[in-house]
DNA sequence: ACCTGAACACCGTTCAAGT
DNA sequence: ACCTGAACACCGTTCAAGT
């Protein structure tokens, strides 16, 4: 998309240093991403960024053109952490769990790409599709029926990306406060999970993830 | 909350009509949700929603603390269109069905309420309280043990959120563009699945749903 | 008690002017 | 080609002043 996509008599740049200016998309990207990491997405602002990059706001639009594609950038850099490998070396099981719990535990670091991403055209994000492939490989290889293997990737990935959103929820955030006392199964329920001490979220994260994955495999029609 | 729960002494304010002023949390909220409904939440401002009662921005603030408040007024009329009367009729699988199906119907005209909703306490919304009590039953009286009922339901709450956020995407968000190529088993994945005339986002929710189910129901243990 | 109008402290973005 | 500074068109929210 950028200079690895210049071909026959586009402008070709220089490869590395631009000739002139400061910025650069490299830099720009490095620069949310560090401000997201320090301050949230809050912190992320077209003035913050250009703050930290001692210039000017208007400056960044010679590079970037909103501070959505400047999002997308950050969702590349982001998704290149995903950890796929696995589908190469494991049963589609394993694969999927290892891979899905990377996913999520990523993206409760970025909640607010999840969004961004679920309606993002994937073919702005070379990485992004690699990662599809390397599923999709992992799906053939255990011999799935073609047509199956989109749906299943994409049910994963909601349950993933609504899971990361969970998992931003402040503990207590099941409490029914004034209205307990109307609600005893909800009530029961709630006192026998926090008996467990296990962390809730991080619970039905795994509990949905062996489920849906057990589901997938005992109704998937194979070739 | 609101004057259904003012018990005791509270000051009691008439039913219907307040004592002076035109504005109400019930007139606020209606005004809030016509706005959305015909113009999505991009319509949804503190102007716009003054404007269409007739009123200054600022007099909204005698009413509601923040526009944040406001949108979980919404939320709670959100919340009560979901169908969750299939638990006391129906086996906990076809009611699960019937419910999840219902919630995310739902939520896809109103994706931008997720981060918030998947973040928000619940014992400020009463009736989201109400349906957690009718899916909390349902699983007991399925005999489900008492400390996976919470990781259950928000194992298929996270799908759904994240169901509704896909749904919401372009029809071919999953086109390759300019990497088509060097990912052959994803686009092969793709051709069949598009061979099937289905739509994406519709197949990967049901898929999903009945992996999960199945999976949850086949990893239970009953009490 | 509730509303108005002005003001505040932000946003993202545009654009003429400079180099 | 790229940066600056001023400006624009918004946001949500506060607050003194009126009734």
């Amino acid at each position: 998309m950028q200079e690895s996509a210049t071909p026959g008599g586009a402008p070709r740049r220089r490869v590395g240093r631009p000739r002139s200016g400061v910025l650069d998309r490299e830099l720009i990207a490095r620069a949310s991403l560090k401000l997201v990491t320090s301050g949230g997405y809050t912190a992320l602002t077209m003035s913050a960024v250009a703050k930290a990059l001692g210039v000017s706001p208007s400056a960044l639009y010679n590079h970037v053109e909103s501070k959505q594609e400047l999002m997308q950038w950050i969702q590349e850099i982001v998704m290149d952490g995903v950890d796929s490998s696995a589908f190469a070396t494991h049963p589609l099981e394993q694969a999927l769990l290892r891979w899905a719990a990377s996913y999520r535990d990523i993206f409760v670091d970025h909640a607010p790409l999840i969004p961004l991403i679920a309606v993002l055209p994937v073919s702005g994000s070379p990485r992004t599709l690699q990662m599809y492939e390397e599923v999709a490989a992992g799906f053939t290889r255990a011999g799935w029926k073609q047509s199956q293997i989109i749906p299943s990737i994409v049910a994963i990935e909601s349950f993933i990306f609504g899971s990361a959103l969970d998992a931003t929820a402040p503990l207590d955030i099941f409490d029914p406060g004034a209205n307990a006392g109307n609600i005893p199964h909800f009530e029961g329920a709630l006192a026998a999970q926090r008996a467990t001490g296990n962390n809730s979220a991080e619970d039905a994260f795994i509990t949905g993830l062996r489920a849906m994955i057990t589901g997938l495999l005992a109704n998937a029609e194979l070739d």
